[in-house]
DNA sequence: CATGAATGAGTATTCATTCAT
DNA sequence: GATGAATGAATACTCATTCAT
């Protein structure tokens, strides 16, 4: 009894310590499949720049997989925890929805990072094929959700009624995931900035406006 | 001597016949790196693909380095000579100069295919300094056209006076960069319709038009 | 101290606990062993297979080679006080001596089992010297168990003077520890009756005798 | 056409070469396996062996699960192709056949050597499953043979016709098969000795003839 | 032009073992 | 007693590259 509830706590604690140094290795990991990608990380790079030796890590992956399984998977379904509520709103506007969800993700892929990149590219194909069904289908939730604004904005005629849903999606995923390749930090253009330019040529296309005014008055 | 004499000619012929073989074994290289990658492309494989030995590679390429840049380079080369003459042309209209850079990036992208994706992407890493600096410039280059066309458009008043010239270049590439992850040659949509999809989106965005007549009188 | 005067008792007791520990991992540790072999048989193997983890072997054995020979140890010991009453009961007749020492073999061989094998053959090598020679010595305990039985039957006139006795000890040892090998617990013969058709083979061989009757009165 | 002539005879020079390096290699293995078992026995092992590095092995062999299906399967074969002109050969007297079979059989383990135990002991299982089946079978066509020339002789009254002659080939192969680990060259006993002394116990046991004469007149 | 043999460095992974808790 | 973290050495195998032929 005692003894039961003794080892709980530690259980407790120790799974804690062990989940976050799993989280840690995974933060490291990511910077290093990111800068050299899946194949051109080595596990001693990523021991290395643990600190520890790369037999090590099987301590917490049964293998590399795992570990880019396992990057992949909690860095997409925190992110669409942060999409969802917005997206799902069905009695904001729409415009508005879809402003507020490309500065999200812009935001999500510029300042907390380069995670993304990895999970819609090319690193995708070491996973599993188990694990591989179960990332893509979380980017395909993401695409979900975003459908679902445009057609919500076509019936409400904030968004024209001609253009294919599916089509803007991809566009608009497209553009925000390649920021990540050529956007600075340092450079002029900050990440609200950047989402705020997106969203206007999303919108308005780079065409004159007759009415310039009535477009901007949010 | 005869030997001189003789190899003379043989070795015209020869350097034919081997710019011949160059150019099948780069083929051959840049479908296997597209699909696996630089990593994940072994000189064993492309030896297998193109029929011979691995060790013949040696007769052609000094390295594996050597065949990822001179895949690069004759691609892109042959791509820039292909847009130079439209993006140029300084008497057309930049808006139609725009829908033509458009409609051949994205033929070039879909039909002859995911051969330019590696050029854009993590495969430059790769590259040694030197061939990495050639290699960034023709990509450069490659911009500097699109953004001459859109500077030009804004004093013509076709695109608006406002817009950020260097950001809607990134935003044009980015999409049709893309293209090459999603696009399916048994899919819907044809290159020639994705083309014209993206250059319309570009051009005036989602948004319904006030006169939707006029937009389209072209 | 309490804590000493308690736990004099409690040691006992622990020791008691830790024993038949001991012995249980032993017999876990002997099964993978045979099914895969001593370096085919990881630590992390037998303690999957106890139930804890790999590290807590090291409270009951010293090494892996320590496991190995323990396991050796007890088991031959075993097997040995089994066979010496019958085997040194020189007042037994030599053919009946030779038959139950078959049949006490074969049984423990099939029987209890798959054990015995790994000290006959190729494991052997795995032990330190010091424990290599002491499993060897019980080994050759067994050997001269029944080499005595065969020279005290060719004095008594049971078995062929000019026989070798040594030979058909290895024999004897050679045809029982094969058995191991192809025989199923399921199969056509049961442990008794292959001691018996090997007894009997060894005593008259398979050609047909002058005087069946007379060889069966037994 | 010279130059395919050409290049068949270097063709078959080189496959030449190339069998008889193989063969050396597999000569080496071969003797590393039987000390150290094939766990216990490093690529590295076998090439250090052979006077290169361990990379070039796999010039040779696919993997090391290659190497020893090799390895067997060539041995067995060249052993089987001894075995079964003797075996076959049905207008021999089976008890002569029986003698022939079991003089090859152990001047092959003893002689030539070690490479037998392996086959049909414990290293079959590190076959992979489509190979250890060939090479069962390949066994199990040496009990075939062995089987028949019991059951010839039970015919003509050669071998007492009661006897189980599954049994019997049981016997006799465990008997020759472990003589492999207790001969040595240097020591008192012959393979030919053995061989006729194996055969006398199998023929008659070790009871005494009551017409010793007869039995030895062959 | 082509190849087989060879290699040294590197890959993911396993393992016996240690140690602090 | 039991465990998680850590490690150093080893393992099978791969790879780009060289070189003699």
């Amino acid at each position: 009894m005692v003894k039961r509830a003794g080892s709980g706590y530690k259980m407790r604690k120790r799974s804690a310590n062990k989940a976050a140094s799993k989280a840690a290795i995974i933060e490291v990991a990511i910077d290093l499949f990111w800068e050299n990608g899946y194949n051109g990380t080595s596990l001693r790079d990523i021991a290395e720049a643990c600190g520890f030796e790369a037999a090590n890590l099987y301590n917490y992956f049964r293998s590399k997989e795992q570990l880019l399984y396992e990057a992949m998977q909690e860095e997409l379904e925190r992110f669409l925890e942060l999409l969802e509520p917005v997206a799902s709103d069905s009695r904001g506007a729409p415009v508005e929805r879809l402003k507020r969800i490309i500065e999200i993700h812009v935001e999500r892929m510029l300042v907390i990072g380069r995670r993304y990149k990895m999970m819609y590219d090319s690193e995708i194909r070491h996973l599993s094929p188990v694990h591989r069904k179960r990332i893509v289908a979380l980017r395909d939730y993401y695409s979900e959700l975003l459908f679902n604004i445009i057609e919500d904005g076509k019936k409400t005629g904030d968004f024209a009624a001609d253009i294919d849903a599916r089509f803007v999606v991809l566009i608009i995923a497209s553009i925000i995931m390649r920021t990540v390749f050529w956007f600075s930090p340092k450079g002029r253009l900050s990440p609200a900035e950047i989402a705020d330019m997106i969203y206007k040529i999303v919108l308005d296309g780079i065409r004159p406006r007759k009415q310039e005014v009535k477009a901007r008055k949010k």
